[in-house]
DNA sequence: ACAATGGATCATGCAACTCA
DNA sequence: TGAGTTGCATGATCCATTGT
């Protein structure tokens, strides 16, 4: 059979064999008799004129690597189609169904909960799963859909992604409360280059402090390095170091109970800009877009109030 | 060696569809 | 409308492999 002939149920039954690596279990839970499953995945071999499995007898079956690929194909076209589904269903309802997103591990910590917070005390009847890690984490799960939105630094993005910046965040120092220019309204990063610094050192993160730095023609004395920005502010705030940040904290104190003093830069320096990214070629479903509406006037309220 | 496990194959029945 | 066709599911059975 031609491959665009198969029927879905063919990929539902791939997919439960994978799942289960094992043909009868599968069936078990398909509630089908194990030779229909093993004729649907004979037939999608057949189809795609590659093995999927490697059939292992009394062990059951383990996925070639033509098959994890095909696996991974699969899994997204189903998720299209149940995402199709929904939207045939919701046609003349209000927005329900599960909703996907992405976020950066610092805005997710940030904003995302008030986000959260306010989108489903309007939308009840939209869930929304998140899922957290770094750029490249969020891109893979865009590119593969298992993310539908992210919400993420526009900072190394690829082009087949459409950004929508939402906020900018603008560089500032983060001093030790008795810091000799913790008192001062606005310096400048050159007073600061001679000392010891926190590096908040993530992918991304690490790039974008180099080119601020960069863009004033110096090294910073990088002291200590770590990938989580509580640590940073806990360094800053024990004397240890300097640093630089874009992260506005709705608090001066640490975790361990120490001030820290949040000093703006004179210098003209590239901001960080939050921005909501999807695949610029993926229309998204009304509840990403609904979601995608809340976010950009959650962060016009944020600029207001900034 | 033998029992258990699990995938493949075959014959058959059923339901939906086509066509005269 | 009824006979023929097609696709799919099922039970029975076979066979390969593993564990004891």
């Amino acid at each position: 059979m031609n491959l665009i002939d198969l029927p879905l149920r063919v990929l539902r039954y791939f997919v439960a064999v994978a799942d289960a690596g094992n043909v009868t279990a599968a069936a078990r839970g398909l509630h089908v008799s194990q030779p229909a499953v093993s004729l649907a995945i004979r037939q999608l071999e057949t189809a795609l004129g590659v093995d999927l499995f490697v059939r292992q007898h009394a062990r059951g079956v383990a996925l070639t690597p033509a098959g994890t690929e095909v696996l991974r194909e699969v899994r997204k076209l189903l998720s299209q189609v149940n995402d199709f589904a929904t939207t045939l269903a919701g046609v003349g309802h209000a927005l329900r169904g599960t909703l996907s997103i992405g976020c950066l591990a610092y805005i997710l910590a940030r904003y995302l909960p008030s986000i959260i917070s306010g989108f489903t005390r309007k939308y009840p009847e939209i869930e929304v799963v998140f899922h957290e890690g770094d750029q490249g984490f969020l891109q893979q799960g865009m590119m593969e859909g298992w993310i539908e939105l992210a919400l993420t630094y526009d900072l190394q993005l690829p082009r087949r992604f459409a950004i929508e910046r939402m906020l900018e965040l603008p560089a500032y120092a983060l001093l030790p409360a008795d810091h000799r220019l913790a008192r001062r309204r606005a310096i400048s990063l050159k007073e600061l280059v001679d000392e010891p610094c926190v590096l908040l050192d993530m992918p991304i993160s690490r790039d974008y402090f180099a080119s601020v730095f960069g863009a004033l023609g110096v090294a910073p004395q990088v002291r200590y390095r770590t990938q989580s920005v509580e640590a940073v502010r806990s360094l800053v705030a024990n004397g240890l170091g300097y640093t630089v940040l874009n992260h506005p904290s709705r608090t001066l104190t640490t975790y361990d109970g120490k001030q820290t003093r949040a000093v703006k830069l004179t210098d003209a320096l590239p901001s960080a800009p939050i921005a909501a990214v999807h695949l610029a070629d993926h229309r998204l479903r009304p509840v990403a877009q609904a979601f995608l509406d809340f976010t950009r006037e959650f962060f016009r309220r944020e600029r207001r109030a900034a």
